[in-house]
DNA sequence: CTCAGTTTGTTCTCGCGTTCACAAACTCCT
DNA sequence: AGGAGTTTGTGAACGCGAGAACAAACTGAG
């Protein structure tokens, strides 16, 4: 009772204004969604996006959760956070679930957003189909380099970075996406935040600190294939005691 | 019972053999690692390699755990997993300690990599500094594409995905990059396990199966940004309810 | 040598996430 | 209508990871 874990200092008094129900208003169940849960609803998604192409009304949780590489009671119960969207003994309505998903995670509004650092990276970002197709627009790729504004990438011109306070002010843009080198990217986080960015996908190998109420998400290609390095390593190192135990036995 | 589906059905009476020390050898502690610790290390060793560059010799727990941007107590945790590689009153020291991560993690031996699907992100990759300068080699680009053979990118030549037999048997390549259009990740997939590629860093979007033995790391730009939209929304919807609980107030 | 100060390594507790198992609810066939 | 067969939604058990707190061990001064 009381809750005396706060996991983000906010306003003391109003701090539970967010996560519990509340005693009055017992509006909608969707108050506070696992972190891990929220993390598969995009795939989910996409599972449903595809079975969606391929003409499918009706699915179990069994085949979507087939789709989707998770275990059907896992699916089940994520899904669950949400409400009750399917029917016992008949499964999920295909398009209707589609829907609620999309609107719970937000992508059925658009979210304009603008890329930092036009390097390798952002190039590929700048091109990438799979953002602007799934509720998100680039609205502007900025960079610190003068010599390439105005240089044309994907259909969109390269700005200079001192536009990004007109772009949040005008065009209401929330999230930023990081592609610069990492000696950069806490100076642009910080300008980013300044100006009133208050989501951020970070692609440069740095640790970025931001102040409450930010959210940063960090991807980092390097540290994935360090991640598979370790466990190619172990596979290898079972394989040679295995063989030495082998070895061992014979040799006695 | 008698377990209908198997998420990792190995051999059942050596499954124990990888996680349990063993009865007879006693080496190294080295045995378990969490995936958790696992997955931070790297953020670690780059935070190790930054220290170093700046001349730092020791370092204590805090200091480092402030660099990699966790807690100091997780991070000694971490690092005991590895064994005991501090001293106590003194702190850890930072060359030492740097060269048993990367031990740990095996990027002390180069990896040779090889990067399937050479569109703008392949290109991103090819081109991408920090995986050479960490024990990563790229060997090769492939392509389906017949017409891209030969083109050069980041001072490598694009070849055809055939010659991927012959990478893994001559070069030893084991780690593999799939950065194709969804619809050809999974035939690519079966094509590089097949040839005896067993880990794989997917940045396609599409759920990959594989059998046993075989490790997949999915990399997911659309989703990381819808995780984000979601945050996002429920920023917009708390202030908005905050509002609105004003207003009521107000008006009540 | 002893004692105060510092920092690591580890133990313990708590909460989250995963999984199992089953009741509730729906369809379809007789 | 009733019962068999399906499939969802959820209660409960379990294991893993995070964080706090503390004992062990090292340094340095007197």
């Amino acid at each position: 009772m009381t809750a005396p874990r706060s996991p983000r200092a906010g306003t003391p008094s109003n701090e539970a204004a967010r996560p519990t129900p509340g005693p009055g208003s017992g509006r909608a169940p969707e108050r506070g969604i696992p972190e891990a849960t929220v993390a598969r609803l995009p795939v989910y998604l996409r599972a449903l996006i595809g079975l969606s192409e391929r003409g499918t009304m009706t699915c179990s949780s069994e085949e979507l959760a087939a789709a989707a590489g998770v275990n059907s009671a896992k699916l089940r119960k994520d899904l669950s956070y949400l409400g009750s969207y399917g029917t016992r003994g008949v499964g999920y309505d295909v398009e209707y679930l589609r829907y609620q998903i999309a609107r719970e995670i937000g992508v059925t509004q658009d979210w304009p957003v603008v890329i930092v650092g036009i390097g390798n990276l952002g190039h590929a970002l700048a091109n990438y189909s799979g953002f602007s197709s799934r509720g998100f627009r680039i609205v502007a790729l900025l960079d610190a380099d003068p010599d390439r504004h105005g240089e044309d990438v994907g259909g969109l011109g390269i700005r200079a970075f001192d536009e990004i306070e007109d772009l949040v002010e005008n065009q209401g843009v929330a999230i930023g996406v990081i592609a610069t080198p990492a000696q950069a990217a806490q100076a642009v986080c910080d300008r980013l935040v300044a100006a009133g960015v208050t989501s951020i996908l970070n692609f440069a190998p740095a640790v970025l600190s931001v102040p409450d109420g930010v959210d940063v998400r960090k991807v980092d290609l390097s540290i994935e294939l360090q991640i598979l390095a370790y466990h190619e390593q172990r596979k290898s190192l079972a394989e040679q005691s295995l063989a030495a135990e082998l070895d061992g036995v014979v040799g006695a």
